[in-house]
DNA sequence: TAGTGGTCTAGACCACTGA
DNA sequence: CAGTGGTCTAGACCACTAG
């Protein structure tokens, strides 16, 4: 006879835990409300910390928590959503976009970027940084890379280093003919730096959009967007995205 | 005197070690070659297993690392494109649209579903499962949600279940007349079998691409499309996407 | 059956936050 | 300062794959 073998894979504890979690979140807790400690989940739930985080970093990852070191875990807003395909057919740095120039090097490139850039590698680029804040929270960090060759006019004495000059550049670059881009998204890790711009730790996941600038019949610009992947949904098209919510989620008093 | 604390910040061990790592990939290892097993490399890196793991684990979701249980840790080849808006204005089962039916449902939606079609929660949709696969190996999983009044004139007998049903449904869907469509994407995890399907443990993080179809000023239809984060690019636009790669990876021999 | 990665435990200490 | 999440250890056993 055949052993049915019902249900012979045994579920993992920590995808369990999530499960359970992810109900009594939808059902039993308020956006923003703080949970208990992980020591007293973990007791709670008659497992070991490290499974107990291990269910609550899948949740973080899939927006529903959020952890700070010193704080404690709180229940997330549904994430935002954050338009990136809107203005089709403008230059970064127009107006009404929604960025903000932090500030601007002139350097030569990382040896992948030159690549994408089909520049040479020695060839200097203005490496702009910008930062992008939603709802008050940063969700954002920017790197450009605009080739000299592209920004031909762009003086010396328009400004010399930071914001002032990041604009400058940008201005520069409005006066060629955008003539197309394309976009690539996929999922990274925060480095240092973005991590601590976004708020985050190091290696914090985040979506990285890349955008390459066409104009004159080459590549005018890069740019290398990283998001917050816990916090942000990234819309694409006209009218804004569409939302998949979890639940019944209430919000805090 | 102000004590200057010259890197007051000690690095974590396992982001340390996947720098290392990531330096001895980009010089050492070519893509598809084995890696020494976790307890090795733990013992050789003097670390314990659990904290080599985190490391792990940060290269594979950057899509540097594929790990597979009872086989072993191979270096990745870098990630596919993989194109999602082109066909702007075709409805899914479009000729020469990258996907595979595989079955149809008729049945209630998800309340989040219902909400987001706008559709009362208790009128059945067409639910068609689609597969996606892409130089050999199955990059994404769809579940395409389709009102019943969106294909009026499908008749029961035009096929019964299966992919023949879920050709006939999206056949049906051709004849209306494509008003725009809106498209979002975020980080999510696998659910049990979209994992099957994509070759992956639960859990595994994935790319959810929404996208709405709008036709007679209304959501016709409802895409929620699960594409493997490890493996894939989303390239948006017209030419196919740029490519930022890591360093010099070489090609097994 | 041997060897791999996946899960789990019960501790310890550290870095950070806020009162 | 007490309390939080973040890191780390040194084990153990399990599920899976391939020879």
């Amino acid at each position: 006879m055949g052993t049915t073998q019902l249900e012979s894979v045994p579920e993992p504890k920590y995808w369990h835990l999530k499960t359970v979690l992810s109900e009594a979140l939808d059902s039993e807790f308020s956006v923003g409300e703080i949970l208990p400690n992980e020591r007293d989940l973990a007791a709670r739930f008659g497992v070991a910390r490290a499974t107990l985080r291990q269910a609550l970093e899948q949740l973080e990852l899939e927006g529903r928590l959020q952890r700070r070191r010193g704080v404690g875990t709180t229940v997330a807003p549904p994430r935002m959503g954050v338009a990136v395909g809107t203005d089709q057919d403008a230059w970064p740095g127009a107006p009404d976009d929604a960025w903000q120039s932090v500030d601007c090097a002139l350097a030569a490139p990382p040896a992948a970027v030159a690549t994408a850039l089909e520049t040479g590698a020695d060839e200097p680029v203005h490496i702009v940084r910008r930062s992008r804040v939603s709802h008050g929270q940063p969700v954002a960090a920017e790197l450009l890379y605009i080739p000299a060759s592209s920004v031909p006019d762009l003086t010396a004495i328009d400004a010399p280093s930071g914001a002032a000059r990041a604009r400058a550049v940008l201005r520069e670059l409005q006066r060629l003919e955008l003539e197309g881009q394309d976009r690539a998204v996929e999922l990274g890790s925060a480095r240092a730096d973005d991590a601590k711009e976004l708020d985050r730790l190091p290696g914090a996941p985040v979506l990285v959009v890349t955008t390459r600038f066409l104009a004159e019949g080459r590549t005018a610009a890069l740019s290398v967007a990283t998001y917050r992947a816990d916090t942000c949904r990234l819309t694409f098209g006209d009218t804004g995205g569409v939302e998949i919510h979890h639940g019944p989620e209430r919000q805090a008093s």
